[in-house]
DNA sequence: GGGGAAGTCAAACGCGCGTTTGATACGCTT
DNA sequence: AAGCGTATCAAACGCGCGTTTGACTTCCCC
């Protein structure tokens, strides 16, 4: 079974050295353009491995997206499960800077959330699934907090919506627009001090347009009016 | 040199047609997944006839940004030169209202858009040209106009970096985020209506945003702490 | 009216890709 | 020791891609 000369339970199989490369193959360069040819390289592994363990390019793929999945979800639990007492000040800041950190943290083996944002914009056979496991908890718990802010506002769909979308759409721009950015301020370095600044400026941003966005501020904003109704992260987060 | 019976002066000769179809499939597919066998099948025209005419894919998509390029400017004169008299609110709608409208205007030849928004996330050996020649210049735009927005904040030029960053970012959403747009909300349809909407609310979003993060009215609260060393914006805006 | 540039065309070349094949080696069971 | 399932390996297959080739047609000009 073992096939060199390792007893048994070993951490460096075949299967696993494969996740490893794909993930950062997958990562660096999306589905389409990484090669089975350059993960089964840099997993010092053989060609045929990959069709042999995995049945194939997408297999791997969906087994990398299981498995960086659960890193994830242990790494950052995230905003779904938020620390009660947390204005939604805090909890959006909270949510934009694990969303961006996410994403922009390169290094590690934390290759979800560049194969997360990968899937936003060049979806692949695996969108449906990852929209149902990853991005709809993550959207819900979004619109949770933006509802908080927006009062009774946030009642209002279409606004409810677009606001989540502009939060996002922010946070994106950093991780798909780097190349234009580098070349727009060569200086800008992104670092882990840029990033930290950048999350901030997206949760201090949108939380004030959110909450000019929500009706006149003479009045009790948020307690009153959505006491009725649902409580405000029902469906879909925990789905 | 007119190849069939056609005299001289033909909008319909083959270089106009590899032109036109190549700006469909680049704009539908991309530069690297677009197929010169799938442009010249759209064309009508010898496979050997890109090569010919354009010495190859890279000078066809060359070609095509070229020719957009000034259609573009033809068609949308844009915030580059705005009528004079508008609020900073007014040329921030003017601004967001064009540049939506040019990423997801589809049907008429209208690629550049498309284009310019493939090459933000997925850059070619033209982004650097584009860079200079398109993208920079309506950066700059957009920077004159939440300078504006700033008041005495626009002085500083990471917070202005930042808010020109955020409002790119949601208008960038609506363009690249669509299939998780789709799965996220099946009903939604982003035609026209919902395409001013969108652009309204990221105009009203990021305006009050950027008040919100200028300097209160009554006190300057930025200008004082800084008022020593270089001036703010020397380098690189012009340079 | 003949020479040559310009243009078009079917066919093929060379390459990289994902995948498959068949041989080979290993360890466990009986 | 024989048998068998598991795993690895070098080699090749089949396909689609961008590009090239060489022959053929058409038109202009001297």
């Amino acid at each position: 079974m073992a096939p060199r000369t390792r007893p048994s339970a070993d951490a460096d199989d075949t299967p696993r050295r494969l996740l490893r490369a794909a993930g950062e193959e997958f990562a660096r360069f999306g589905y389409e353009r990484a090669t089975v040819r350059g993960i089964c390289a840099r997993a010092g592994v053989n060609l045929a491995a990959v069709n042999y363990h995995f049945r194939g390019k997408r297999g791997l793929y969906n087994a990398v997206l299981r498995d960086s999945h659960q890193a994830a979800l242990d790494r950052y639990p995230g905003p779904t499960t938020p620390p009660p007492g947390l204005s939604p000040e805090q909890m959006l800041e909270v949510f934009v800077r694990d969303f961006l950190e996410r994403m922009l943290d390169e290094g590690r083996p934390a290759w979800h959330g560049q194969l997360m944002a990968r899937e936003i914009i060049q979806p692949t056979h695996a969108l449906d699934q990852i929209t149902d496991r990853f991005i709809r908890p993550q959207y819900e718990a979004l619109r949770g907090i933006v509802r908080d802010l927006l009062g009774p506002a946030g009642q209002s769909e279409p606004l409810l919506r677009r606001c989540c979308f502009s939060v996002v759409g922010q946070c994106l721009f950093y991780k798909h627009a780097q190349p234009v950015i580098r070349r727009l301020h060569p200086d800008l370095t992104l670092g882990p001090a840029e990033r930290a600044a950048a999350s901030r400026h997206i949760a201090a941003f949108s939380a004030a347009a959110i909450r000019a966005a929500a009706p006149s501020p003479s009045e009790p904003v948020l307690s009153p009016p959505r006491r009725r109704g649902s409580p405000p992260n029902r469906n879909g987060a925990l789905a």
